[in-house]
RNA sequence: GGAUGGGUAGUCUAGCCUGGUUAGGAUACCUGUCUUACACACAGGUGGUCGAGAGUUCGAAUCUCUCCCCAUCCA
């Protein structure tokens, strides 16, 4: 018989007719049905910009493994796609793209200009992930800064606000005083710098001593509230609780002891202000200082500083300096390196000054939480710490108002008159920097006019709600009550702080239930070096080029074989080249078994047969494991150690000589069946991996029916007990390989099917046939 | 400074939870071989003080302690 497979190596150009077909055939549609629904909270990725992330694109394609499992274990799969689009990173890509200003340009317009800029990019990003055989819903695929998606983001804010969750708040936060907006911490480089370390007399009040006091921030001086000294530190321990007198300024603070005091810095003694850094935010937080605003939104001194008020930073120091030298209140000045914080996009120094924000309310839903996090399943179960030690840290509530266009505007309008904040009805998408109310007067005191909120919210607050999204929530309540709480939530363990903690937050708030049974934690994809790839650092691989070259079969492989669950994964083209490999193998056995006849019917089985499906058996069960906790890594190696080092290495040579026999008696059938219930097991094994390669295998081979419509786990009926003999027969093989090897006949080793004289070991009496058959024993 | 994870042949990795086999495998390298699926293959081979030290034990890659190094996150 001919072999239906012509092909010699697997062609990765094929996957193109396969998505067509799959396309066509829609066979991944999702509608409520009698079976269980099985919701992926997929992650909506940030079009931030060329190149993609292979990382990203491998934990896509691994998400992708999730859906197809479940959907051959006969759920109801939905497999939502999202963009999230709300955020930062679009206005600096924009305004470098185009040159301009967020702040001196037209707000629409600006808007407008990111708009293009995401549409441009993520393109690109469904591009990749459909040729990388996502069984996803790109037909429907969402964007976080929809109408629709926006809508939902302002209702839920309006109903927590109603619930009395949201309050309004005066607290130290990142600022450039260039860029004049509030900077996450994310967005905030740190470079050394150099700089004078300032070594200033204080005067102690009780003994009249003086005390000297380092600083790189002397012009922050007059807000100061507190000197402190490490409680270790012998030189300072008789001034715990005495006061120190600030120069120039002449007013007292307490001298107490922190830990954060580094002894070896400076002199040991350092002054808190508010807010010199971090540190100072923290201490005044610990012992409940008062604050002094030090600077405006200008960046200028207030008028706190008295005689030098309305100064820019570097003004202000200059003076401040030149008077403490002036009356001999310096004792020396020290050149260092020091590591400063700057705005990631101009390079300036940020600030730390106290701002107004709108906050939601977390601190009081911890404990829940963390009642919540014991009983949410991990995948691998030693993230759920991450989760745990981030709650256990949590020490303020949520800030979530953002001074940033390109995010959804926070729906508040204030009254003219009494400048109370009016909510609208939820359900809609509003934009109150250029809208009118959709009221007419005030609800306090019945005012007529309104200035809209031109802030909007921090984009956690629009991904934090996307299993509630997906599920239609307050849109369809008879699809909400099928599919919620979603299944599974596949992340990345870098953001199990945010995102994953910001989604059982609100949800939790909103639903009163957790809004998926599982969470799925992926490590980072790392690059050759085991480090983090960066666009700073110029190590980032993109994976387009990758998959164009190799197919979306092979990076797939690669993934599954490559990523262990939840750890760290490093990315090497070398690496990805070598599991192609195994596909040609996959592809040749396929391609080998095409030319057999497909024996469905299980005949009476010779002793190699009922020996390697006892191994089969083994596979299936090994699979099942790795795939019950979405661990594809166990599965990959699992059926690539067998396909390649037992079913081909071995017993497909042991029955060639039955498979190929003239006739059709039993021994013959026995070697078909087992040949193709082997392969065909194989395949369905592979799918939820491979899915290109399988399907193709499989319709070429055993029906015109899609693979990824059957059940994974078929039945392999074996007798355990005969794959004890796996090692005895591989060791025996390689002892007649070697013999051969050894036996030089003309000059040359004995070939393969050259006869040689070895008796088969007793043990081994029942393959007899088979294996003298296979190595020509005489 | 804190938290988490990791350190196994040139490189990558399994095993560690639940001590006991010649520490598996991949890749690279070397040597052979067209062997009725596959040279993207096959067969064979070189290469390891399992980060360091101490302890528990008849026995430690595996358990305990100390230390060193790397990565990530947080401060």
């Amino acid at each position: 018989m001919e072999p239906k497979i012509q092909s010699t190596s697997w062609n990765p150009e094929i996957e193109k007719a396969i998505l067509k077909r799959w396309e066509e055939q829609d066979i991944y549609r999702f509608a409520i049905n009698g079976r269980p629904a099985f919701v992926i909270d997929t992650p909506p990725p940030y079009p931030s910009g060329r190149p993609w992330h292979i990382g990203a694109a491998a934990h896509y394609a691994q998400i992708d493994m999730i859906a197809r499992t479940a959907r051959m274990n006969g759920r109801n799969v939905l497999f939502p796609i999202g963009i999230d689009r709300n955020g930062l990173p679009v206005e600096i890509y924009t305004e470098k793209k185009h040159k301009v200003r967020m702040r001196q340009m037209d707000r629409e317009k600006f808007l407008e200009l990111c708009k293009v800029a995401l549409d441009d990019i993520e393109a690109e990003m469904i591009q990749i992930m459909k040729g990388m055989g996502l069984s996803a819903n790109f037909k429907e695929y969402y964007r976080t800064d929809s109408d629709d998606y926006r809508a939902l983001t302002q209702s839920t804010f309006i109903e927590l606000w109603k619930r009395g969750l949201v309050y309004l708040a005066n607290r130290p936060n990142n600022y450039c005083p260039d860029c004049g907006t509030t900077i996450a911490d994310a967005e905030i480089n740190y470079d050394e710098i150099p700089t004078k370390l300032v070594y200033m007399k204080f005067k102690i009040k009780e003994t009249d001593d003086d005390v000297i006091i380092a600083s790189t921030r002397p012009e922050l001086l007059f807000a100061c509230q507190a000197v402190i000294v490490n409680p270790e530190d012998d030189r300072y321990k008789g001034l715990q609780g005495s006061h120190a007198i600030i120069p120039l300024f002449n007013r007292e603070v307490q001298i107490r002891p922190h830990h954060s005091a580094k002894p070896e810095f400076g002199s040991g003694a350092v002054m808190v202000c508010s807010y010199g850094d971090q540190n100072d935010v923290q201490i005044f937080r610990e012992l409940g200082l008062k604050e002094i605003v030090a600077l405006n939104q200008n960046g200028f001194t207030t008028e706190a500083a008295g005689q030098y008020a309305g100064l820019r930073i570097n003004q202000a120091r200059t003076k401040v300096i030149e008077d403490l030298r002036n009356s001999g209140l310096i004792e020396r000045e020290e050149s260092i390196m020091h590591r400063t914080p700057l705005c990631e996009r101009s390079d300036t120094p940020i600030e730390i000054i106290p701002l107004h924000d709108y906050y939601i309310k977390q601190l009081d839903f911890v404990p829940q939480l963390r009642e919540l996090a014991e009983k949410l399943k991990f995948h691998p179960d030693i993230h759920r710490q991450i989760l745990l030690n981030w709650l256990d840290s949590i020490a303020i509530d949520w800030p979530v108002s953002r001074r940033r266009f390109y995010g959804t505007e926070i729906p508040i309008w204030y009254c003219n008159i009494c400048k109370a904040p009016n909510l609208p009805p939820p359900g809609k998408y509003y934009r109150p920097w250029k809208e009118r109310p959709p009221f007419a007067k005030c609800e306090k005191c019945g005012g007529s006019e309104f200035t809209g909120e031109d802030r909007t919210f921090d984009t956690w607050m629009d991904s934090s709600i996307s299993p509630l999204y997906v599920t239609k929530f307050g849109r369809d309540q008879q699809l909400f009550d099928y599919a919620y709480p979603a299944a599974v939530r596949p992340q990345a363990k870098d953001i199990i702080r945010t995102w994953l903690h910001y989604t059982m937050l609100r949800c939790v708030q909103l639903t009163d239930r957790m809004p998926w049974s599982e969470a799925w934690i992926m490590g980072y994809g790392v690059d050759e070096k085991g480090e983090k790839m960066s666009k700073s650092k110029g190590n980032v691989i993109d994976p387009f080029p990758v998959i164009q070259k190799y197919g979306a079969d092979t990076f797939r492989f690669w993934s599954a074989s490559e990523a262990n669950l939840g750890y760290d994964f490093r990315c090497s083209e070398q690496r990805i080249a070598g599991s192609q490999k195994f596909l040609s193998k996959l592809w040749n056995l396929g391609r080998f078994l095409s030319s057999f006849e497909v024996v469905e019917e299980m005949p009476e089985l010779e002793p190699s047969d009922k020996w390697l499906l006892a191994e089969l058996a083994r596979l299936v069960e090994e699979c099942k494991k790795g795939y019950d906790n979405y661990n594809f890594f166990i599965p990959a190696s699992a059926i690539r150690d067998f396909t390649w080092n037992l079913f081909a290495a071995h017993y497909v040579e042991m029955v060639k000589g039955r498979a190929y026999a003239a006739g059709n008696d039993a021994s013959k059938r026995s070697a078909l069946y087992t040949l193709h219930r082997c392969l065909s097991t194989i395949l369905l094994l592979i799918a939820p991996i491979t899915p290109f390669i399988a399907e193709e295998l499989w319709t070429k081979i055993y029906s015109s029916g899609s693979i990824h419509l059957q059940p994974m786990f078929r039945e392999v009926r074996a007798d355990a007990e005969i794959a004890k003999y796996t090692k005895q027969i591989t060791d025996f093989n390689s002892m007649v390989w070697n013999k051969k090897k050894e036996t030089i006949k003309d000059g040359k080793p004995l070939s393969l099917k050259d006869p040689i004289s070895v008796p088969v070991p007793a043990e081994l009496a029942q393959f007899a046939k088979d294996l003298k058959e296979m190595h020509n024993l005489v």
